[in-house]
DNA sequence: CTTTAATAGACGACTGGTCATATATTTGAA
DNA sequence: TTCAAATATATGACCAGTCGTCTATTAAAG
């Protein structure tokens, strides 16, 4: 119905506004005051578009999934290059948005609120788990694809090693935050590409 | 004097029993009643001992370093093995440790506190730099010995290589604690293993 | 007039931090 | 050795403000 669409679009823009402070801020250092000040609606608003503090970072999630992964994912899955060449377009356009896009800050909403309350908050935990988890397998599939065309070595594991590359991403931006530098992206780029192209 | 040895001592009893909590649910999830309920004393006690909720903060960093890092860099100074070896040992070290130790909870207080509050909060952020700094720069060091001895290629960039696998070693912390699982940094261990073997 | 969408504001609990007061402990002079 | 003066430590009530949430009410639509 035209009432349904309209809630969800409202609720999107709701989600829009206040993604960027759950991102930058944090889970506990975001207040539902700072995201309806930052949609500019009433507080009472909030709890008739969103169950809770948590349903709200759970749909950030998925909006941050839609927003900021699927135009990486496409790249993954662009049929024009070959397997290899389209995992390091996906690892150089990550680099990219947080470096332009971003100003190497903020780094992986995903990654943020996974690193500080997965281990208390079972749903936002299983809410990144499932991007994570489909992100992997995309890049996992895509490795394969290489190494099935012989752009990777047979002898390699290649579900440990994207795995393992994939977590050095995710430290990478840690060490960017804390850094305030590109330096810490750069070089994983660097490292990845060096062990990719050997 | 006698005072001082005794107020060091009691901050020290506070810092012990309230840095798990920090460790574990983050900056902005533990409060300072939290604190004092697990350190046993009066709230008003908690500011004759720290200046402020950041200060405790700090000093936890602090602490966490002379109990957690130092004696890492001990098996990482001993010259009883060549510098690869130690290399390698201190990251099996940090893995039995994660999993024996903490039952593969927690990840890194250093790193949770740098992705939680670095960005909002500069003198959390410049604790933890200087850490990850000390420690980075210890283990360049030990990877340039094994160069120079001839443990690894001299083609390698040294500096770029430790500070990837550092960053490696956090990411799979924050996949470690949001899988729940040991297969993260068993899985780092494994490639860095291979990557510095081959 | 009924029903649903939207909102204002109040709710109790909790936040980091302060402070007056009380109790130990140490000190120096008698 | 004694005893007060001075200093260090301990304590929990209290502060103003904020937290996430909810309910009573209004506005709008059918």
């Amino acid at each position: 119905m035209a009432t349904t669409i309209k809630h969800e679009l409202k609720a999107d823009m709701i989600l829009a506004k206040g993604m960027d402070i759950l991102w930058s801020k944090g889970y506990n250092g975001t207040s539902v005051n700072d995201i309806v000040k930052a949609a500019d609606i009433p507080k009472g608003s909030f709890y008739f578009y969103f169950d809770s503090k948590e349903d709200f970072a759970i749909k950030a999630l998925q909006r941050y999934f839609e927003v900021m992964y699927k135009p990486a994912l496409e790249i993954l899955a662009d049929k024009g290059d070959t397997p290899k060449r389209r995992l390091l377009n996906f690892y150089e356009y990550r680099v990219k948005v947080m470096k332009e896009q971003l100003n190497c800050t903020m780094g992986c909403l995903a990654c943020n609120l996974s690193n500080e309350v997965a281990e208390a908050n079972e749903n936002i935990r299983n809410a990144v788990s499932k991007i994570h988890t489909t992100v992997l397998g995309r890049l996992i599939d895509v490795a394969k694809a290489a190494q099935e065309a012989g752009e990777i070595d047979s002898s390699v594991d290649v579900k440990a090693l994207i795995s393992f590359i994939e977590d050095a991403g995710k430290g990478a931006l840690i060490s960017m935050k804390e850094a305030k530098s590109a330096s810490p992206i750069d070089n994983s780029l660097y490292i990845v590409k060096s062990m990719l192209l050997k």
